[in-house]
DNA sequence: GCTGGAATTAGAATAATTCTTGCTATCGGT
DNA sequence: ACCGATAGCAAGAATTATTCTAATTCCAGC
């Protein structure tokens, strides 16, 4: 059985409250899966995982746990085509690399010291509140 | 009424036939409809459009449209969120710049001499087959 | 321990897109 | 010009991810 008495696990350890969000048990267990498997889940993915722990979780509350969690800054949402979102615990500003061969999304980095507007011809004046790259390539087996 | 009997039409002049592609009355029309009004309208837009033209057009038949013009690198997809696909017929390499004030996508070019690489780390032997830049922000009203 | 607001659940509803089926137009060969 | 083969089209059903609704449960503060 699942330890319920006490806010501690022998999990990954989460506080009560992040950003101002109350970290229920479902959205602690949401955030803590995201955390530990970073391969940028879907809510489906997230669902099944959290399933072991909360049994009676339904795939409404992953979804409501995860637009919460978004709201707040906590995690990202990344859709990629038109693709079932998936969500990212990594905050940094990166963008995606969707290898076509095995599938997996890797976190790219920005370089540092880049500035986007440095490669782009924004529109004069343009503030940014939100960028998103993703690349589509392939990465040799070797 | 429409005139039917031949290729020529007194609107935009399109080829019989591009990439390989065999260019329909309905296929031409979605696809003028694009290169007139730029603004990455949806499926559904595009749709309303064309039924001036050819009243018995079918959403679906525009979607299949749309797919094939995709499909064979005559127009591009372009996914922002998880809105309805917009579609856009501007094949040089860009960015899109969404005005968070007035919806309005922009398409924003890279600045000449550009590499993606410069920017990110990507994977060591990455290849890029595609890449997706989407900005949100704002542009001054003035 | 009660109570009000927030969170959760289950299932229905929604919306974009895709699929299926039957019909129609077009093409290449005669 | 005709004919069979193939590709394209229309209409509506089906699919799928996500959101909404209504009813229940939980929890923090009193």
């Amino acid at each position: 059985m699942v330890d319920r008495a006490t806010t501690s696990t022998t999990k990954t350890e989460i506080p009560e409250e992040i950003a101002g969000l109350r970290m229920t048990r479902q959205r602690q267990e949401v955030y803590r899966i995201l955390m530990e498997q970073r391969d940028h889940p879907t809510a489906q993915e997230v669902f099944l995982k959290a399933k072991d722990s909360l049994p009676n979780l339904s795939l409404a509350t992953v979804y409501n746990c995860l637009e919460a969690l978004v709201q707040h800054g906590i995690i990202r949402q990344v859709n990629f085509e038109r693709e079932s979102s998936r969500y990212c615990p990594n905050l940094r500003e990166h963008g995606h690399f969707h290898d076509a061969r095995t599938g997996v999304i890797h976190d790219v980095d920005f370089k540092p010291g880049c500035q986007l507007s440095d490669f782009l011809e924004l529109p004069p004046g343009a503030t940014i509140d939100d960028i998103e790259i993703t690349i589509r390539g392939k990465i040799p087996t070797a």
